[in-house]
DNA sequence: AGAAAATAATTTGCGCGCAAACTAAATTAA
DNA sequence: TTAATTTAGTTTGCGCGCAAATTATTTTCT
């Protein structure tokens, strides 16, 4: 029976993650970039020239999320979005070269922060193993 | 050198989190609370009486995000804010008995929502040490 | 071909999460 | 004692996260 806060996985995640975020915050403002942001762009490094909804599938973002993240990285000039040829309810979201260039500084900025932590690389692999279980746990049915 | 997005234990941390409370929504929603409310509820079930000050540090959530969250509790007449006898300055959050009443049946809800999980016991126990391994280590400067 | 159903993306509404600015009360310093 | 500083809580502004409604296009059915 638990009764402390912390003796519960949910909650302890849940401000894990906060924590994460907001120690991200301030080493991706000097990108201009919000986390969400910053997961969009790392996907597009990965796979570029994406489907709104192929983005959506990729980050794990909802298309109502999605939208307004991506008109915002529109507006700082790292991607177009397009009208698709073969489809013209899709669009095609394609990194400007102002989009591609920020990958080389921008890309390594998770290692940098976990390495701030004093988790092992074993314990991090853990968590990083867990968490991808849970999810696929919580998303498949 | 990751260039998957499922590589990154901070993404993977980001999304489970977010699939578990969009897991948690249709639970709460029998008890019209949404996953945040229900920290702070469950906060008071263990420690009643309290500054939104001392909620705000049991709970990990800011003091801006606290106010509202209250408020809204609140108005659905699960707890009271009064105005601090000692310090005027400090409002004392107290559990109305509406309040206390959720607490039998809502308790048992983080246990319900992981058991619909695949994770065994002992994973979970893992992930709950991690994260909270890591919530510690972003937190403690 | 024309109607019905499915799909892609956008919009709307609401509740966070948090930095920053603000108000009011208490404490400390001069 | 009164001025300066600190502390508790609220408000404001912005960007999510997502369910639900909406629009536009494509596919499927008859």
């Amino acid at each position: 029976m638990s009764n402390n806060l912390s003796d519960n996985v949910c909650f302890t995640l849940y401000s894990a993650t906060n924590a994460l975020i907001r120690a991200f915050r301030p080493i991706l403002e000097a990108y201009d970039l919000t986390y969400p942001q910053y997961i969009v762009m790392h996907s597009l490094w990965y796979k570029n020239q994406v489907s709104l909804k192929a983005l959506s599938h990729d980050t794990h973002l909802d298309s109502g999320t999605l939208t307004p993240i991506v008109k915002r990285l529109e507006t700082k000039g790292l991607l177009t979005r397009q009208v698709s040829n073969e489809d013209e309810r899709k669009k095609v979201i394609s990194l400007t070269e102002q989009g591609m260039q920020l990958k080389t500084d921008a890309e390594a900025l998770t290692a940098k922060l976990m390495a701030r932590s004093n988790m092992s690389l074993e314990r991090i692999e853990l968590l990083r193993e867990l968490t991808l279980e849970l999810h696929t746990d919580l998303t498949k049915d």
